[in-house]
DNA sequence: AATGAATGAGCCTTCATTCAT
DNA sequence: AATGAATGAAGGCTCATTCAT
């Protein structure tokens, strides 16, 4: 009663659990750089030995935020993913994914694109395979419409995904650095189409030209028109 | 004779071209944090002192490098654009000439991407400025095909000019890290193929009652209405 | 035994006091420009790095040391002062008190007068506070015997405490810089009688005149003769 | 005509005079530490070099700009004074027109109080002297009135001389330090008027036997015997 | 007589990490 | 398991002064 508070016994867990949150809000805040293992661990009450007790390096901590950040964002994933279908809203989900991604924690992509895939250990890590996976699903995309004679095979997969999130980096670019804004949902749409459209095969083989067909596609219209948000 | 170059004197320009040499090479080899200004001096062959009459900061050092480099990079530039003509050709050397850029000078777009650009104050400088002239080239190109009706219009300049340098980075990001390599020429073809594919408008125009006609037109009145913001 | 004295731990407020007292042993010796934190550290038998995590910078040092030496000095002060009675006497007795505080530590006043007053922060300093408050005990003194009517009042109070502690400063000056000599009794004396004079109203009203009035006073004489310190 | 003014060639006098302007400028804006030899040079349109050909040391060049101000301000000091007579009068005349030194130029006296004085090698100074020499000119009037009955001699002139500078320094401290303000007119009445007021002897010297010429003698005596060293 | 390039020692300060307690 | 005092190496930068030209 006398001295409030004074080391207050936390398990393993929630330590470290309240360091990774604290180093995430001052890397996130300065950068990697900028920021001081002092100033973190002072933001987790504890002082600086505990820290190291629980993080061999300040680089070590950086990579395990990140690397928690990044697997939580990427979790319910898959499973958005399947309840669409059709190539092109597919492939619009991912990249509008992506782009919300960068909207909601700009600074987490700055870090990981800054100063986690700066060090020279980054392909060894952890996130290096985390980010594999996101990206690749992009390709499984492409590679199934490639399959099924909706798209063209002549630009290798590789190009393709890199147009697409390349183009996401440079475009959030300012926003990232605080100077900008963009509209996750416009430039899904802009990008989507370029990507579509460049690798679409002509019309004739992708429609049905009967009349019931026409029917059947006005149906569907009516229905899109009559609830746009279904 | 005995204590060799003791106190050599160089002129202004040669010693500031000197110091410009080393500091180029520490930072392209080690980065900006990594480098520090003393084994610059010293690679240089003078004290710490003096880099900093030439100087002011290790900063400007740094920027005063990576503005040599970009302007030689891009002096021959719009000589060379001259002699070529149509947009598919124009629009691919702009492209093989970034990725050649990058190819033969790696390190120097690592400091550009991630060490001069991260600078707050890197909207006013120098670098930025020409870095503009440099990625405009690229929409200027692309605006004269929309004019003369080569192109479509419906997605911004910007993201498209984002997409090609964007994935030009992404897709050498490898490379630039030492790990990976890549063919310029081909790069460039798939690029501009995709880009200009999902541009270019198709030959004729056909606006006919025919049943193909038809379904044309439902086609993009569908994707229209799924993504109301394309 | 082998490696003495490595990684002595103190308490905080040990090394603090270690660090603060080297401190001032090295200011007094050159001033503060003159003195470099890595001989103070040394002294202080820390690295320089140690020094940093006490004080934030070297002019905070330098005010905490001033500050505490001044508050040391004038921490008995107004106790003393009650135990005195008669503008003559209370005047005197902080005249020499403060002549005294500058030769029992002279260095100390050299670096109030030419370090810390310097500083543009000065007026915003617990020290500047400090030393309001002390020289204002002059000019409580001097008020009580103007409104007591003993005291002229056409001299604004603050030349009056000006060349008082002017005076002193001037005098001690070949002191301080440990070239001269002076006697705090007898300046105190001489500075007291200028200010007294020059500001005590004639005699007539100050005297009871009777011979009762004789008898008394010289009894008090008397006392005064056969004990001088009661 | 190609090349303009390079290599001004100037008589030694004339650069000597420009360069102890410029560093009177420099200093006097910008205090000793504070100034670098680099920008006065540059103010001098010289290059460094050139500056050291004239002083052996930026203390030196600081001495002599003091002494070349000093010298200039006392210049008409003696013939000024030789207009005025009357011991007040006169006393009144050199603490005004020391007052309207500093109102004047109060950076000089900021550079010699506080930058000059504290060299080890004032005393050793021209400046020293001249300082002596001007200072000396109160005590003189002072003695002259002490010879002449006018005065008392109990308080040793330095002592009064020390008032007189001293008072003045620490009431124009604050408008040395562009703080504050002062009128020179009117501080220079209230010092003039303090010092005589305790300096002057009564007009009549009356030594009688009355009871009242007792009383008066008691007092004196209390007095002492209440401050032995008075 | 002047230049001006170069020196070099030193400045204050930072901070990831260690380890005695 | 936690503390927190201490490290120590390095960091960028300044500037009076020198001296080859």
């Amino acid at each position: 009663m006398r001295q409030a508070q004074k080391r207050r016994r936390l398990s393993k867990e929630v330590r470290y659990a309240e360091l990774l949150e604290a180093a995430g809000a001052i890397f996130r805040e300065k950068g990697y750089h900028e920021a001081s293992t002092l100033e973190i661990a002072e933001r987790a009450n504890v002082v600086e030995g505990t820290l190291f007790r629980y993080f061999p390096t300040k680089r070590d901590l950086l990579n395990k935020v990140v690397e928690a950040a990044y697997e939580k964002t990427i979790a319910d994933y898959d499973v958005q993913l399947q309840g669409i279908s059709g190539t092109w809203n597919r492939l619009r989900y991912l990249i509008w994914r992506h782009l919300k991604t960068i909207k909601d924690d700009p600074q987490l992509s700055r870090l990981l694109a800054y100063e986690v895939k700066v060090d020279p250990n980054f392909r060894k890590s952890r996130i290096f395979e985390l980010n594999r996976a996101y990206t690749h699903r992009t390709v499984e995309i492409i590679q199934s419409a490639v399959r099924s004679g909706e798209f063209k095979t002549d630009v290798p997969l590789s190009i393709i995904r890199d147009m697409i999130y390349g183009c996401v980096d440079h475009h959030t670019w300012s926003y990232v650095r605080g100077e900008g804004k963009f509209d996750p949902g416009q430039v899904a749409d802009h990008i989507t189409n370029l990507i579509w459209r460049g690798l679409a095969t002509p019309a004739p083989v992708q429609s049905d030209a009967s009349l019931t067909g026409i029917v059947k596609r006005l149906d569907r219209i009516e229905k899109l028109v009559a609830s746009p948000n279904a």
